[in-house]
DNA sequence: ATGCTATTTAGAATTATTCCAAATATTGAC
DNA sequence: GTCAATATTTGGAATAATTCTAAATAGCAT
C-alpha cells in the first residue's frame, strides 16, 4: 500500500516506536502513514485534518501525542524555522530546510555526503542537528519583479 | 556604558533602524541594550520583564514590535530551536546554537571561518541560515549518569 | 483471559503571539 | 522651532498553538 512501511506490529515503525518505550497503536499508524503520504512539512493541526480522512474520531491530542512518539522514536523530526506552527517532517536522511519566508513552504536538501559537520563542544552531547535556510523561493521572487510597488508598512508588518 | 554601542540617533542602532525604514525610539534603543546586556537567548516575555526594569510603562507589544524591529534591520536573530516561545540573540557573528533538551539552555558556538556553507537550490534567495545542534550540556549528563533510575513517562512526556 | 499501564478522547486551560484603536512621539519640511 | 504626516506605543482583547486533565479504552506480558 504504502511506498515506505505502515506495516503491522513487526514493521519497522512497529519496532521503532517499541524500542524506544512506545506502544504500536493503530493511530500513530495512521498518523505515520499521513506524514509520509505528502511531505509538505505540515503542521499538526494539518496532520490533524488529514488523519480524520481515514480515522474520523481521532484528536487534536493524539496527533500531537503520536507525533511527539514518532519523533522521539527516530520516524520524524520537528521542522520549527519560524515563530508559528511546528511543522513535521518524515525525512530522516541528512538534509536542510529551504524556507521561504514569503509563501511560508518548507522543502528539503539532501546534504551532501561530505557534510557540514558542526563544532563539538567539550562535554556537549550532540543528538542531531538542524540546518534552516531562510530566503525566498524563486516562485516567489519572480512575483516580487513584476510587481514591486504596492508595498506599505502597518506597525511594523509588511503586507 | 554599554560595551556595544547604544547610542543616541547616529549610533549605529540608529542608522540600522533607520536604514531598514524603522524609527529611532527610546524603546528599540533600550530593548537592545537589554537584548545586549545577557546574551542568554531570552525569550519575548524575558525580555519584556527585564526591559521593565529601567522601562516600568513598556508594553509586551512594544516588545514584540521592537524585536521584529531589531530582527529586520540585522541587528538581533529569531532563534527557534524547538516548539515554545521564540528566543533572541544579538551576536550576529556566523554561528551555531547549542540546544540542551534537558535544561533548555542555548549557547552559541563560532563557526570555523571555512563555513559549511549549504546547498543553493537554483532560483531560492537565501538571505541567512540557522545551525541548530540538539543534544545535553555537559553539566545535564553529569547529574543524568549519577541519578539514572528516577525517570517515568508519563502520557509520553519523560520527566 | 487477566491485569497493569500506556494511550486515546474531548474539552478545559495555558502559553505565545497578534490585533486593535486611541494617545503619543519621531521625522522631515518650512 | 513649529507643524503636519505617519510610525510607534499602549493596554487590552482576540487568536493561535500547545499542553493538561480525568475517564474510557486498548496494548502487551503473563
Amino acid at each position: 500500500m504504502n511506498p515506505v512501511d505502515t506495516g503491522k506490529s513487526g514493521s519497522p515503525l512497529g519496532r521503532r516506536l517499541t524500542a524506544s518505550g512506545f506502544r504500536f497503536t493503530a493511530q500513530r499508524q495512521h498518523v505515520y502513514a499521513v506524514l509520509l503520504q505528502k511531505r509538505d512539512h505540515p503542521t499538526a493541526e494539518d496532520v490533524f485534518i488529514r488523519s480524520k480522512r481515514g480515522m474520523p474520531n481521532i484528536s487534536m491530542a493524539t496527533v500531537y501525542n503520536c507525533l511527539d512518539a514518532l519523533v522521539r522514536s527516530g520516524l520524524a523530526r520537528q521542522v520549527t524555522v519560524d515563530r508559528g506552527a511546528t511543522r513535521f517532517c518524515p525525512n530522516m536522511h541528512e538534509h536542510c530546510h529551504y524556507y521561504c519566508g514569503e509563501c511560508g513552504t518548507v522543502f528539503d536538501v539532501d546534504l551532501p555526503a561530505d557534510a557540514p559537520s558542526v563544532p563539538r563542544p567539550k562535554g556537549f552531547k550532540i543528538d542531531h542537528y538542524d540546518i534552516a535556510v531562510h530566503g525566498m523561493c524563486s516562485e516567489c521572487s519572480n512575483k516580487k519583479k513584476r510587481r514591486p510597488p504596492p508595498l506599505q508598512r502597518f506597525n511594523g508588518l509588511t503586507v
